[in-house]
DNA sequence: GGCACATTTGAAAGCGCTGTCAAATGGTTT
DNA sequence: AAACCATTTGACAGCGCTTTCAAATGTGCC
């Protein structure tokens, strides 16, 4: 106990949590024996008397997926400044997992979640209105939300990406994709509905498998599609490991990128914009979703407490049109829906 | 409170944490109503009272950097499963950010620490120490570890990179670097050290950057070394970004690799064994080192407190010999240091 | 049937801090 | 000088749990 030091005991925790209310002389007396103990204080202790954890509990898919960091990274940035702690757990893209995440992580009494994706079991959902704090479902949207929402439309976005290369005059479009969340299903749905909608057929043209993406899974499933339908002219894959894995493939097998192959991944991370040719990507805004979740948060718990006039955000996306779909033309994010 | 439900008080604690120690009939009446009510212990409280926190704090320089992601995902799967949660802080590249992180990572007591690299201040030393719990330091070695560590050499493992290219018969080896961390500045050290004991020069062949690197870091670095020194014709780039940045230049510019340009990287990321030509690199054990850490405390806060047999450990590096630096030979780990 | 002993449950105290409220101190006012 | 108020500090209780120890209950033996 510091207090030993000073001469107080509450006193301490009022010159360290409202130093305003104290003298002059107190505060450095005080901090004078604070900083000859080196003395921090129990961060539980004072959780639990106070009821404010200053927690705010993540859970997200995956550690090792470069998708997750800057979004991670937005988080805490939003976060750590405002002295709030960000519990990270990772569910393994699986929903039973998220759901032990978000019981472990209840234990811990954050002020707020923030979960990726919008399929929670129902046991998760219930867990998690019962704790009665701000909740962020982001990455995807949905119409019923736990409580806050940011994400995009993965099934607009996968359409849009076909309408894309179709405009580019490409028919024979193929669809890579690797283990199955909810929102790359629905980007492979809308990459369905949209050849459907063409009329264009999508027999050996679709590849996929069930392991975790990485690069060289992406040149194997584009073998895969070259074995099936060697007069493939596109490839739209479902992450832009799948998409650099296809470029790398094509130079492996002398194939023209974007002459012979036209190439778009998802996500659009640093290195799509740095390969030759430079890979066209629909861009995701995972860093914005991140910094919503959290100030969104923090303007809840912190400011006055009322809600946001906005719980629900689509944040949209857009194609970065690069080389390797052919010549660059602006493109901004779609206008209308599919039908 | 959940022993309403029931009928005891302390009861619940018991059930929950030794269900071996109460009857049959207890354990089924209370996991009844905990069900029921969906109760979920107070960690915080939990921890207090039992001063054993199940946090271990985990400090990395950076969250967007991939080379940290299989590491963290390595720990956490070691801790999680023995009930033990990781708080993970960022650093940011910064002694002083990293102080503060273990500073905030205090206020939580955690039964152990986790640090990337050897060079924390000496507050951050002496805050560690007071602690009383067990640091591991990773990533790096150092002969006054504060407590445990495991890492590599990053100075004998430049001077290995340029061992391996000398003897594919290059004289003119460029470096390039981003900001650096003393592990990046070792790796310079090394590589210098060792092209002045072969007598070359490095007039002309190092390139460096301040900022935090990326692929395009390394197109425009090799841009740089390739304007001053028009007949390099090996790279060593102090991470795999680097490198992979330097392999799109020189497709970019229609240079062959590895027969007028050979390329090694560092870290040994998946992708670059995925590239054209796949690109050679210094492998690091990155989650050997994660799971050492994590089995290491975890042996020493459960199993019977007492230290492991082994507190420093040089795991080594391997030089991952492939297409990039022309025909493929197999390599092990250097036999030799450099005198 | 009464006593020693093992088993199962509860009562009391306290982990280190914070919120509330009362007490002490000092400065003003009439 | 008495009464009043503002400012500053401390006492007390309690956050939700665990630990320790005592009480209650059941079992076996002489």
């Amino acid at each position: 106990m510091a207090r030993r030091a000073g001469v107080s005991p509450v006193t301490v925790s009022r010159v360290i949590r409202h130093p305003d209310m104290v003298s002059d002389a107190l505060r450095k007396r005080v901090g004078d024996a604070v900083s000859a103990l080196n003395y921090i204080p129990n961060h539980l202790a004072s959780a639990l008397a106070s009821t404010r954890t200053q927690i705010v509990g993540v859970i997200v898919p995956s550690l090792t997926n470069g998708v997750f960091d800057e979004y991670l990274a937005a988080i805490q940035d939003a976060l750590n400044p405002a002295g709030i702690q960000v519990l990270v757990l990772n569910a393994r893209y699986s929903e039973v997992e998220e759901e032990k995440a978000i019981e472990t992580l209840m234990g811990y009494h954050p002020e707020a979640m923030i979960l990726v994706g919008v399929d929670q079991t129902e046991r998760s959902r219930q867990l998690l209105r019962q704790a009665g704090v701000p909740v962020v479902q982001t990455m995807d949207i949905t119409d019923s939300p736990i409580d806050l929402n940011i994400g995009l439309d993965h099934y607009e976005a996968g359409a849009a990406a076909v309408r894309f290369l179709h405009e580019q005059g490409h028919s024979k479009i193929a669809y890579l994709t690797g283990r199955t969340d909810r929102r790359a299903v629905r980007r492979g749905t809308g990459y369905q509905r949209q050849m459907d909608a063409f009329g264009l057929s999508t027999k050996g043209l679709v590849s996929g498998s069930s392991r975790s993406t990485d690069v060289a899974m992406g040149a194997e499933l584009f073998s895969q599609i070259l074995d099936q339908t060697p007069n493939v002219t596109a490839v739209f894959a479902c992450n832009d490991d799948l998409a650099l894995g296809t470029l790398f493939e094509c130079q492996r097998r002398g194939i023209s990128v974007p002459d012979e192959i036209a190439i778009i991944g998802f996500n659009d991370l640093d290195v799509s914009a740095a390969t030759v040719p430079p890979l066209s990507s629909v861009s995701t805004e995972r860093q914005e979703m991140g910094t919503w979740a959290a100030g969104t948060i923090l303007e809840i718990i912190r400011g006055s407490g009322k809600r946001p006039k906005q719980t629900s955000f689509d944040i949209g996306f857009s194609i970065k049109a690069r080389e390797s779909t052919g010549a660059v033309v602006v493109r901004a994010k779609p206008a209308k829906r599919l039908a």
